[in-house]
Formats: structure tokens, sequence, C-alpha cells
DNA sequence: ATGATTTTGTTGCATTTGCCACATCATATT
DNA sequence: AATATGATGTGGCAAATGCAACAAAATCAT
């Protein structure tokens, strides 16, 4: 059963009921699938049950960019991208994988029976919006630094929680993390051992400690 | 009567029905006063009836950055910023301002009386987080540009809505444009100079074209 | 109107960064 | 085991950018 933030606050026996109100609905996908386009109305909350999904905005050139990377549990849906200023967006398979449609009128109107999960999802959607909107902060908080050594600390106080020498892992490898952070890679790399020699960073392949 | 986008598709009468049903409360602040901390949980939907005012976030140290400017009928609060990872979000005055404060319970647990306008203004709120977040990520995707042009070109297509040959004006000062592209001042104006010369843009002031 | 302050526009110079090329290492794949 | 593929680590060099300093223009306050 999914244990995604959607359902927080809900037992076991909570999300049989709304399965079964809310006239929720599942579907496989193949790599490389599309899912669906984003509407201009509130239509789709999604969940991912099983395997990956991509998010990318198509603008009117044709141009693609990621949007976001989807694995289980993620939700998405037209309330986290509403297709503004003639942005297209498009949610595509990654990997195989399964997704749930729970439809947006079901959840923001009460019927009579399972009022309190209502506004209990309602509630969980608004704090996914908020923490989606705070990941893309930070993001720009990092971007926003002048220089890689700013960038890097900032990202690295951020992935290592301001706690200085306990050693952490960044989630994906060095040529991912100066794409991330919008510097060269080796740009990257010089930067780093800079910062080793001064004692202000101790890094080991992707496992990183602040001094 | 406030023209804010959370009461869409409501006129003045449904939005006097709702200001008794809901509770709602008006204060207003000085200058430089604070307005609200947010809390972590979802108390407070604030709209801006008058004046303007801006939110920060702090974190541990004491660094203090700012979110989001608020002008008239700009709606804030805990659904747009949720307090994760430490940091502290304040909203404070800017100039004298008028506030309206609609309790969050409020909007999200159905009424006997308005039903309507609740799934209504959820749906409003919906709308207004996912148009910040796409605020957010068009910085994203200015920021994450390479060099000042792709910066620059990225901020006008936008701007301009991507139509050539038509005049408009950036709502802001160079000044303030060269510090929301996070770019020297006159390195800006060096690559505008340029990208005149070759015949791209055209500008005089605050006003370009794209060409 | 006058003076003060901010914004715009320009330039030389130092620094940072990106780009390229290469060697080494780790990780899949057959 | 052999091979291909991708990630890491390093350095030279050129280009882009930031910094500082200044004059002119525009805006604001009195």
């Amino acid at each position: 059963m999914s244990q995604s933030k959607i359902f927080n606050g809900m037992d076991e026996l909570d999300k049989q009921r709304i399965f079964e109100c809310f006239s929720v609905t599942t579907r496989r996908f193949l790599a490389g699938e599309q899912i669906l386009t984003y509407s201009d109305k509130l239509n789709n909350v999604c969940v991912v049950l099983s395997g990956s999904a991509r998010v990318y905005a198509i603008d009117a050139e044709g141009n693609c960019s990621l949007i976001e990377y989807l694995r289980k549990n993620d939700v998405f849906g037209e309330v986290f991208h509403f297709p503004f200023q003639g942005l297209e967006y498009i949610a595509e398979a990654d990997e195989n994988c399964e997704i749930m449609f729970i439809g947006y009128d079901h959840i923001v109107h009460p019927c009579s029976k399972a009022c309190l999960h209502h506004s209990r999802i309602i509630n969980n959607l608004f704090a996914l919006t908020a923490e989606k909107m705070q990941t893309l902060e930070l993001r720009i908080n990092i971007l926003a630094q002048k220089n890689v050594r700013r960038k890097l600390l900032a990202y690295l106080e951020y992935a290592g929680h301001s706690v200085k020498g306990e050693k952490f892992s960044i989630g994906m490898t060095i040529t991912e993390l100066a794409a991330y952070l919008n510097v060269d890679r080796s740009s990257l790399m010089r930067e780093m051992k800079r910062m080793k020699d001064e004692g202000i960073i101790w890094s080991e392949g992707r496992w990183f400690k602040l001094l």
C-alpha cells in the first residue's frame, strides 16, 4: 500500500475507504510512454506507486527542459505545475511504472461519506506544494551565490544539515552536482581541491565533511 | 473590496458571505512592523489589502534572505512557505499596510452554509501556489543559463512574451535586473551594448525590444 | 529651482571560470 | 577476463566576468 505523503495521517483502512469513494484509478506505463499532458484545469492528482517518471516543460519553440524527477510515492499533477504562458507540461514514464490517478474534483468537493478524509488530503497536498516550493527556493539560493565556492558551500550546508565534522553522502555523482550548481565540472574539482587544501572541507568520492 | 485572485469567480455578495462565515479579521500594520512568523501548522491565509510587505527567511546562523515582495492583493501564509529544516519565516510590513487574515481551518473544513465557496477558495489557493511555483521555476531557468547574454535573453523572452519587435518595459531598474540575473551590473551593461551592436536587441532606459 | 542621491553608461585591469585535452580509476557489459 | 563506458582528477590557456573608478544623466527631496 502506498506510503506517499499525500496519505499522511491515514491508516490502511482510511486509504481503502478513500479508494472506493474517490474513484481512484491505477495504470501501468512502459518506459518512455507518455503518462499525461498537464491541462489548464485542475484535473488529476497523481501518485507514483512504483518505478519512476519525469516531468518536462516544452516552450513555444520546442525547447524541452526537465522540471522534476519522480520516484516511488512522489505526487504530481496540475496542482504543482499549471501550464501558464504557453508552456506545455508533460509527464513521461522513465522506467516502467505504475501511476495512481485521483480525480481532483473528488478531493475538493465534500461528499456525505468521508468528509474528514477530504480535508486531510487537502492538508497534505498543501504541505506537499509548500515542500516543493522549498526545494525550488533552495536551488535559487544556491544558484544566486556569486562564485563556485559559495555555491558548493551553500549546497553542502544544506546536504550536511550544517553539522560540522560529520560524514555525509551527496546522493549524486560529482558530475551531476556540477550540473546542479550550474558550474563547469573541472572548475568545481579545482575549487574543491583548494577548499581541501585550506581545510574547509574534506571529501572522498561523493562523501563530504564540513570542517 | 479586494480583487485578490483568492476570490476569483466570486461576486461581491459571495465575498460578503465568506467574510461572515469564515471569521475573517483585518489589521493595520506600520512600516517595519512584524505581521507574523510562519508556524509549522497551516494557520493563516493572508491577503494584502493595501500597502506592501516582505517575507524573509532566517537560517540558524541568523542569515536573512528576502523570499518575496508582496503588494496589494497578494496572498501569503504557511500554504506557500512551510518552515522546514530550521528556517524561520517572517512577514513584515514594508509600507504601512492592511492585512486580511483568513483562518486556514475555516477554509478547509466544510460548513453547512457556504460549501461551494470552500472548494472555490481551495481551487484558487492551489492555482496561486502553482503560479508561485512557476515564478520560481522561471528564475531557476534564468539563473541556470551559462552566461550573461543567455540570462538576459531568457529574461527578456519571458518579459516580452517572446514577441519580436514590440516595445516593452521591464518593471525595474537595470541595477535591479542585474541583481535578479545575479550578474555584475557593469557586465550586464557591456553585454547589452554588444547585443545592441549585433542587432539582437534594442533598448533605452528600461524599455526593450527583441529583434 | 537647487542640491543630494541614485541610476546609467563606460573603461582598464585582475580574477575567475569555462573549455579542452588527457590520464587514471571505477563500473558495467559481453 | 577483456572491453567499453562513464566518472574522477589535473593542468594549460583563453574568454567571460567581476571589480573599481569615474562622468553623465536622471530622479528625488527640500
